[in-house]
DNA sequence: ACAATAGTCCCGCACGTGCGGGATAGAAAC
DNA sequence: GTTTCTATCCCGCACGTGCGGGACTATTGT
């Protein structure tokens, strides 16, 4: 259960309150919300695989700390089912007859951003997983995760963490260090200079005017900056930049 | 002890041979190494408190799993460094005088990218996060981890992971999100086809053949895009298309 | 039935920009 | 000491594009 109170600064992680264990969380809004421990966690489950499904209810109706409500073998109603239901988390599988698991933690994360949603899939790779991370989802686990893992991975994701498998982390962490493995265009500092003041949209008097050189200068290292980027015009340069995360 | 074995695949993730247990991970130029578990793990430590530091080096000096080799209180000359002690990890401090921190994960990973590093500092704001993480670093703890955690971080990173606090794998993945944090442009279906079209460097003529209307067409829609967006050129809504990440 | 919206198409004008030239001076590299 | 690189500046031409108009059609919502 979730209390939302606005505008309040709690700098402790966990404070204990009549024996009740009381734990911070942020909301993506910049409110903080307490989970008081003692309830038990509202879970549902969407897994196209029964045996698997069946499985995980059982897993987790063994443990009295989570309350499994529903289990599903399809996400089609997974908008409707959150706001009904109110679960604190949502367990998904991606590959499901009709609805994807990426379209179901869409739908519930507009539905219900307050359920945290934790990816359940074989899937590694990576349009799969970032697809799943831009849909919202607050955590990613690969099935061959230990029962143990999951217990703690729900944990972690009510106290305002992000569980993943170890390489899906690093999947993540590796798709910030990419500009690293694009290849170096080889530009001088003042093409970089002029680069970076073109990518952010800005013209070629605007560009002069702010590094104090002639506009035909600019143009002359522009010129040579598209030579270098083997692009054709200023908007291919941004977009190749930006893109790729060249700079 | 690294031994990189190119071109050679394998699936498991830990076999067992003759009672040492050996652990697939792969590099960033996608060989594959392994990890043989009884030999000690070579750490490096920089951190600028002295008191810390050599806590640090006495927890690790404790388990046999782990041989701190050195630790420093600056990291001026971590490339060399790195060079020359080969080290499996390095736990790596932020705020330390001379060079930073993220300028000592950026040398260290050219100069040895085998070598995983992890961040280990109190700073939990974005900035110095992201920077870290586009530096190359394979993991971000909070120094309120508990030692159990720092052992369990190190096998993990070891294995191929990214160990990350809670907290910080939640910004992380929130990052991934931001998308939906930024306005909604409210642009038309036919507005958005040309737009990705644009994002991608084309002109208008291009776009034009690609979503078979007339090039007057295209332009009138780029006109309304511009207006919705408040940019003035194609330039600027590239830019800002592509670093707000709408779309 | 009417208004609003989206999608399509067209014109002309002015400016920005890509392209192909050329030139000079200082610094760095060989 | 010559070459090469970098940064700086200039010209003219052709095309792309932003801006301000207008017009027609289909769909949707009231």
């Amino acid at each position: 259960m979730w209390f939302n109170l606005l505008s309040f600064i709690f700098a402790a992680h966990q404070i204990l309150i009549a024996g009740i264990r009381i734990t911070q969380k942020w909301d993506s809004n910049f409110s903080v919300m307490f989970y008081i421990s003692n309830m038990p966690i509202s879970l549902i489950i969407f897994e196209d695989n029964d045996h698997l499904r069946e499985s995980l209810v059982c897993l987790f109706k063994s443990d009295e700390r989570y309350r499994p409500v529903n289990d599903y073998s399809n996400c089609n109603d997974a908008a409707t089912i959150a706001r009904v239901y109110e679960p604190d988390v949502v367990l998904m599988d991606i590959d499901m007859p009709g609805t994807s698991g990426v379209e179901g933690v869409k739908q519930i994360k507009e539905a219900r951003p307050q359920t945290a949603v934790i990816m359940y899939t074989v899937f590694e790779n990576d349009e799969k997983l970032f697809a799943c991370l831009c849909a919202g989802a607050n955590g990613y686990l690969l099935k061959k995760t230990s029962p143990a893992r999951l217990f703690d991975a729900i944990e972690e994701v009510m106290e305002g963490g992000a569980p993943m498998s170890p390489s899906i982390a690093r999947k993540v962490l590796d798709s910030f260090n990419q500009k690293k493995q694009t290849q170096h265009y080889d530009l001088s500092q003042r093409e970089i200079e002029v680069l970076q003041l073109l990518v952010k949209g800005h013209s070629t008097k605007i560009i002069a005017s702010a590094l104090f050189i002639s506009f035909e200068t600019v143009r002359s290292h522009l010129k040579n900056i598209y030579n270098k980027l083997h692009v054709n015009c200023g908007k291919e340069a941004i977009a190749k930049v930006l893109s790729e995360r060249i700079i």
